[in-house]
DNA sequence: CAATTTTTTTAGATAAGACTAAAAATTTAT
DNA sequence: ATAAATTTTTAGTCTTATCTAAAAAAATTG
């Protein structure tokens, strides 16, 4: 059905219109997909002509259902992907990135299936996000960032935003993986930084962290 | 390194190879790889001037130990996965192959790494092919065709010539599998079928079934 | 061994996906 | 509200992998 490429350009429009939640720009889409606007555009005009998405000139682009579905299928098989590598393959949430970005493209009903099943049929991947169910639903998650925790609240951390390698790596370094619990203690207002207590331990944690650790009240 | 129509290429050169000792032809690449011999022409230069085969204008086709090292590398991948899919996801023997095609050119050591410890490192696929080491060497096995078996033998089934899933399914429904034990009791010249045991049931086997299942001596 | 057939290569074209440069539309700012 | 800046689209080019048609080389055959 859809290329390698057109797929990759569905997933890039999924992920920056659950941010907003109106049309997606032209400029957006090739930032996301670390290419030119006119190439862009090209494709966009392709995933038009092929009832993917909505589409007028200089107005932005919108998934269709269709495209939903097709977006969302290969965000599920990138997730399950990244449970398989981190539960079966000893990868570590940092690394598993890469190669389901390939494993995402794989063509198979049957495996997908067999594989959420495997996997004992899996809610989350390893950085916490929903899985979509083989319908296209995509669970939603009451997750918030850390940053929003009000002052003296218990939370658990349940994913991140920010999912590049240095982050994840930061995160391993201090001890804080998904289940960890976090109190809050106080909120510094000058810099936005957080006192909070980990394993017991009392520590700051910058406005950059609070703002891409994602935590449920406890 | 390679793109992944250059894998498929390497690929069929070296099944190809497999069988004659000497150098392949051009129109037997085309016509592995289902195109026209113009194509194959095409690839073969790109291949040459990657240093991945050697050859001469009219002359056919060697892979060089660099272009062996990647045909082999893409074969052992081919081979774990139809493992994984067998052993670990309920495929039968004749439903791997499709998708193990796509599998095989996924890029990343550790996976391929991983995935063989989590297989227990297994030497043959379901097929009773052997599986490359991480080094490239590809263990010999001396399976031999049933139609080679001489009169009042026994042998046990190693593997298929012809793995289409119209032979595969053939054999699952007339009991034949992996390890089953085959007894020739008679061979007839005139059509060149022969009349085995298996399972304690005399039957009879024709040419074309002989000469696409691998076995060993008892 | 010369003629015919087959195989292989070359030449030129096409489609997908990307690029640069420039034009057109939209948005922002004065 | 007009000028300037930004965004988006168009036009034309490039690369990869394919194709058809035709030319060239090799193999086969009478």
């Amino acid at each position: 059905m859809a290329t390698l490429s057109e797929e990759n350009y569905l997933k890039a429009i999924f992920h920056l219109a659950a941010d907003d939640v109106v049309s997606v720009s032209t400029n957006a889409i090739a930032r996301k997909m670390d290419t030119k606007a006119s190439s862009a555009t090209d494709m966009i005009q392709k995933l038009f002509e092929k009832g993917l998405i909505d589409y007028q000139k200089y107005k932005g682009v919108k998934l269709t259902e269709k495209g939903r579905l097709a977006a969302v299928s290969v965000i599920r098989k990138h997730r399950l992907w990244e449970v398989f590598l981190v539960d079966k393959l000893h990868f570590s949430w940092d690394e598993v990135h890469e190669v389901a970005e390939q494993l995402e493209h794989i063509k198979s009903k049957k495996l997908t299936a067999e594989l959420d099943a495997f996997l004992k049929f899996p809610t989350e991947d390893p950085h916490g996000d929903p899985i979509p169910d083989a319908m296209g639903n995509m669970p939603s998650s009451q997750k918030l960032l850390l940053a929003k925790v009000k002052q003296s609240q218990r939370c658990i951390c349940v994913g991140v935003k920010d999912s590049t390698p240095k982050f994840l790596q930061y995160l391993d370094k201090h001890k804080i993986a998904l289940g960890t619990e976090i109190t809050v203690l106080s909120r510094e207002s000058y810099d936005e930084s957080m006192a909070v207590k980990i394993n017991n331990i009392q520590r700051s944690i910058s406005k950059e962290v609070a703002h891409n650790l994602y935590v449920k009240i406890a």
